[in-house]
DNA sequence: GAGATAAATGCAAACGTTTGCAATATTTAT
DNA sequence: ATAAATATTGCAAACGTTTGCATTTATCTC
């Protein structure tokens, strides 16, 4: 390794030019005639010299970096224990570098609550976006209140003045249910809360499917978690019996979790209860029984979070989006 | 929103201070008195200021950032679909946050292949933390031999002139293969790479446990993905029938594959094919049966993780550190 | 081949902080 | 009360790019 860190003034000296011409070359401005442009990159390459991105930030006030929020409920652990969201992010990170963006990645420790002031403010990031809606809102409306630049993965029929790109939550509440009652389901339970952001609206699709059948609802308010769906299956079965002969899960682990409960007291799954969830994240194909579930299209989804952020950071408006859903019908629903 | 953005000198003019002051006194510097610095920084907050990052980081030539790259493997799947890694980065997260440092997550698309040159030299982060060793380590040497602050989440045990953080993975396969020993299975078949950095080890430890009884070694080499250990076991059943009793798997997700695969064959989980897995992920509690694994503490990785990244900013030569594993035996391999 | 147009490069002023050193205000010792 | 020591604050020069404008060089046009 070289002893001096080498700046863009020293290649310019070396290459006897001006730093002007370095930067532009640097940048493929075409401005500067591509013979010169090439033989400044390879110099460039050669002597291992990189853009000082702090300076170059300074001077462009850009940053080309996107802060990602993991926007999750206050003590739920949520987002470490469900790859879903991870996931989420995983594809964001991916579209972001296709359009030479970097992540950033947040929890709520670091950001606090005023998000404008932390990340645009001080130039930390360009935009934001942000996963999941949680059951609280105002963080995010501040920050939209502040004209930032932002997106939200939620749900994109919630009324809001930010866009959100999110599955038709509704119409997956509707399907996974309707699919049940299809298949001869009678007491179907819904197993999730129904006062969380994109959880509401499965909700209100699971109602409107029952309701058009006159079936009567069978709600069980948990933390969206494996473990507090195993638990609460667990004791309604112990105190109840079973009542009920279906289940819609607000997601996959947590239909996962209740699964389990469900095996170990030897109901048959489907036979005696069958199961949809939310998500179709890789253990749905590989849980035996297999499990039917409602597929998010993350990765669609991240693009389209991408480019919405992006339109935003060229001046336009943009909408919110609501993206397909599919059905996914596997052997925990098979009669 | 206000019209104008605020910069520091506003603010020094607000308050009737120069510059130096009010730097000094949201730095928090004791150089200036308590008193202003409360006043100076309520004033801040009051306009919503923030420091400009790009203007400090390109005085001081400190980002306080760390990236963190998902190292995988040139076209396996693996970061996205398991959980683990996406655990790690997410505990590193945590961990960095705790210590007022920011997480810049690259997979390696935008880093190419010098990564002392993209996050270093271009000042995009101070330090790196690189997850997963993959089979291929030149990159990861590249970046240590240009001498700028690294640690790795890998085998500990692997020779190198940099620091790995990571679990005793050789032990871990001594345990998981001993335990199934004792448990009396014969044929123990091992599931996974072991070419690939952190699982040759574990297969190594296998080796180790077989010989020490007299067994003999079965070793299935496949990706590090659930579907490829479907895959695998199917076939393997198909083809040769169940010539083995026990499987160590190198990761959860692949010994969640594998038992599906022996499930839809009606092969009894733990008695026919007794399985342990690597990792412990939520999913292994929450399988049924649930599987035994060796657990990886990821939690006080990532703080050893960090802390040593932090030791090596300041100029300390730190060592690789190997952290306990724990056997967590469940019903997989209950006999 | 001269004048005009276009292409390529250079000059120098920002961008918004931090910090060594100098300067001033405050306290302490005598 | 004065000198010396200490606690606070201010001055001004960096940090390394980018970019509008001026300048030079090459290319046309007639």
């Amino acid at each position: 390794m070289n002893n001096k860190k080498i700046k863009l003034t020293d290649l310019a000296k070396l290459a006897g030019v001006s730093t002007s011409t370095v930067s532009r070359a640097l940048n493929d401005n075409p401005l500067i005639k591509q013979e010169t442009r090439d033989k400044l990159q390879r110099l460039a390459k050669e002597h291992n010299f990189s853009l000082n991105t702090a300076a170059s930030r300074l001077r462009t006030q850009k940053t080309n970096v996107v802060a990602v929020i993991i926007n999750l409920d206050e003590q739920t652990e949520q987002s470490i224990s469900d790859p879903f969201l991870l996931k989420v992010v995983s594809e964001i990170n991916l579209a972001l570098n296709q359009q030479g963006l970097e992540l950033l990645l947040s929890n709520s420790i670091m950001a606090q609550d005023d998000w404008a002031n932390y990340f645009i403010n001080s130039r930390r990031a360009d935009g934001i976006i942000v996963v999941g809606q949680g059951k609280n809102q105002t963080n995010i409306e501040n920050a939209a209140n502040a004209g930032i630049p932002l997106v939200v993965w939620g749900d994109p029929k919630t009324p809001s003045n930010y866009p959100i790109v999110g599955s038709d939550n509704y119409l997956g509440g509707l399907q996974a249910t309707t699919h049940l009652i299809e298949h001869g389901a009678k007491n179907i339970v819904f197993l999730g809360d129904p006062e969380h952001g994109e959880i509401s609206e499965r909700h209100r699709g699971y109602s409107a499917a029952l309701a058009s059948h006159k079936l009567e609802q069978h709600v069980v308010s948990i933390d969206i978690t494996s473990s507090s769906a195993y638990r609460s299956i667990n004791q309604l079965l112990r105190e109840k019996g079973l009542y009920f002969d279906a289940i819609v899960a607000c997601s996959d682990m947590v239909a996962l979790g209740a699964m389990k409960a469900l095996k170990e007291r030897y109901v048959s799954i489907p036979n005696d209860v069958a199961l949809v969830g939310f998500d179709d994240i890789a253990m749905a194909d590989i849980s035996h029984p297999s499990l039917s579930t409602i597929r998010q299209n993350t990765q669609y989804a991240a693009t389209l979070l991408v480019q919405k952020l992006m339109q935003q950071l060229a001046g336009e408006k943009v909408k919110s989006q609501v993206i397909d859903i599919e059905l996914i019908p596997r052997q925990s629903s098979k009669r």
